[in-house]
DNA sequence: CAATCATCTGGAAGCGCTTCCATTATTAGG
DNA sequence: CCTAATAATGGAAGCGCTTCCAGATGATTG
């Protein structure tokens, strides 16, 4: 039989309010008091009942982190972020995973279930007005992060930005016919790299020529953040200027794992990675470094560990305004846009 | 105010034991009052709160899974084949992820914690005797996911037939000086796949050449399963044969990840693989189609997968005998072994 | 020395459910 | 038509804690 706050009241000889007392460190227990219930309870291995204690105060020092896509490095990254804010609290992590960005809802419905956690943490999730509603409905404070909602804290990072200063890199190394590898259209995140990758072109007086756009069509359900398809999606572009004289000579891609695919299409072509075809990712996992994959650096820990903190935060005071971070990408030069290979720190 | 099943109690004309029953399809309860219940509920948008339901209940409906080292694409896989299984279930997923080994215990105490959770996934976590006998005055079942201890249930790879695998395929292509690159000593998992390497060896009579093995010193509070560890390590092993005749021709690399370091550091010196020296890896995480590399396999999806179904089956029925999985290891040629460039599929 | 105050402690309500037991209403069986 | 089942429901206890309120005790003050 699992020991109560009642065996160890009735050991130390006190109620059972002054050992919950004693436990939570309340002022007005006198030390002898509380030597001696510490000294029952350690006895006895008593450990306070989680669930008894949430329902008592009326908070689960649960925090839940939406998350869709356990595939990919960059949520791993997040995740490690969230996981070193919340070791320096009380609260534990449940992560509500969704391998389709279908099946993200359903993960929600689980999360804001009354009871189930104190806070949200949503990672890259598209929301819709019902699902704000939910959210809102439940009344628990949320931070997103690499997502927008004016209502609801966020942390992102500048995509347009990014997508601007990895094509203007491989415009300044001279390249005027940019490729540009993107999942499927209408993600949020890679819609504005886009929109940075003309920006950049139009600044050069370069055209952008959708011939050289290519959105993938596989795994839909990933939004198309995957290594095959930015495999099938290069492969889709080097196809379509085969033979001809005005194919690309650098490639923008939108995430890095994609790029890794384009990588390999590249090789499979009898291409070679930069001489043929310069390649620039986005994301900066942390393996990019070893494959020496120009990126442009999306400080993903930090963003999820800032999340955190403002979550952290707005659980102790629930009346601030939304908080919107934006950070801004770092350019990362290695050996796919022609860098030398150097030793790593 | 959120609404309670007093209050559709109230709405329904009924008592709350009435709505309860009806909520938990419990067969005593009319049609008639069934629908008028869940009509009352529609309307007044409740949600049965969870807390209370697992203070009542006396299970909280959540698993929890402890895991060492959040960055590793190894446990993404593996956690990637829990979820899958819980979404099948009523169970939620937490998540105590440590950066570092000694971490481990700190997150393993809050997962115990009486009532967190119904049941324990402990990944590639190291046990001794008193975290074993915690985990068994928890009282909850707890399933081991690449560790192994006689009396918890447990799903592995035979991590010396894998290492065996790999070493074998290196000596039929011909290689007699074959180097090992190590995580950090006294690591189980990679013990072992040092011991299958030297079962090769002699098995093939080649002598066994400590010369020939490196343990990184690096990464230590990861074990050493890092990028950076089999990078350095790589380059230790390639300066110690500096200019000798004897240096290896071709390198088993403990873990795929180190692998990837290990790519990088042979690069760095200016060999190419697999012409000057060839390279095997272990795990094949996904990227590692990618990237081409040989690699033993391990099934980290289906060993979550298959850990989930044993933690869920046991959470129904506590009394059974350990049961302990062994999967074999599959090998998996590729570019680095010297295998022609092909088509993903 | 009575009045006031601070300190420590216990009683009891309550958090929102589930479930055992008892009760009532209904139906079947003889 | 009466009794025995059977079905549907309600009352109430209980899950293990927190916390409000009040009481008791001893210290302080004028």
């Amino acid at each position: 039989m699992p020991v109560t706050i009642y065996d160890i009241a009735e050991g130390a000889q006190v109620s059972i309010a002054t050992v919950s007392r004693a436990f939570n460190g309340h002022p007005r227990v006198s030390d002898a008091t509380r030597k001696r219930v510490f000294e029952v309870a350690r006895e006895l291995g008593y450990q306070p009942h989680a669930t008894a204690q949430s329902l008592a105060r009326k908070n689960t020092r649960l925090i839940a982190a939406v998350v869709p896509i356990m595939t990919s490095a960059f949520f791993m990254e997040v995740l490690r972020g969230i996981q070193d804010r919340l070791d320096a609290s009380h609260y534990d992590l449940v992560v509500y995973a969704s391998r389709t960005l279908d099946g993200i809802g359903g993960q929600l419905d689980r999360a804001v279930q009354r009871g189930r956690a104190d806070g949200l943490l949503l990672v890259s999730t598209p929301l819709d007005a019902t699902r704000i509603r939910q959210i809102a409905a439940s009344r628990q404070p949320a931070v997103l992060i690499d997502a927008y909602q004016p209502e609801i804290d966020s942390v992102t990072v500048d995509n347009r930005q990014g997508g601007a200063v990895a094509t203007r890199h491989l415009i300044e190394r001279g390249h005027e016919r940019i490729g540009l590898v993107l999942p499927v259209e209408g993600s949020v995140p890679s819609d504005r790299r886009r929109a940075g990758y003309e920006d950049a072109l139009r600044e050069a007086g370069l055209p952008v020529d959708e011939d050289l756009v290519v959105h993938t069509d596989i795994d839909l359900d990933h939004d198309g953040y995957t290594l095959f398809a930015g495999y099938s999606a290069m492969r889709t572009l080097l196809q379509r200027f085969e033979g001809r004289p005005d194919g690309p000579t650098a490639i923008f891609v939108a995430a890095d794992v994609m790029a890794y695919g384009a990588l390999r299409a590249i090789r499979e072509a009898g291409r070679e990675t930069p001489s043929d075809l310069e390649v620039i990712g986005f994301d900066d996992i942390e393996s990019s470094a070893y494959v020496g994959l120009s990126t442009v650096r999306q400080p993903m820990y930090e963003m999820g560990k800032l999340a955190t903190e403002h979550l952290v935060r707005r659980l102790e005071d629930p009346g601030a305004d939304p908080v919107h971070t934006v950070f801004s990408p770092d350019l990362v030069l290695r050996e796919t846009t022609g860098e030398a290979i150097r030793e790593l720190a």
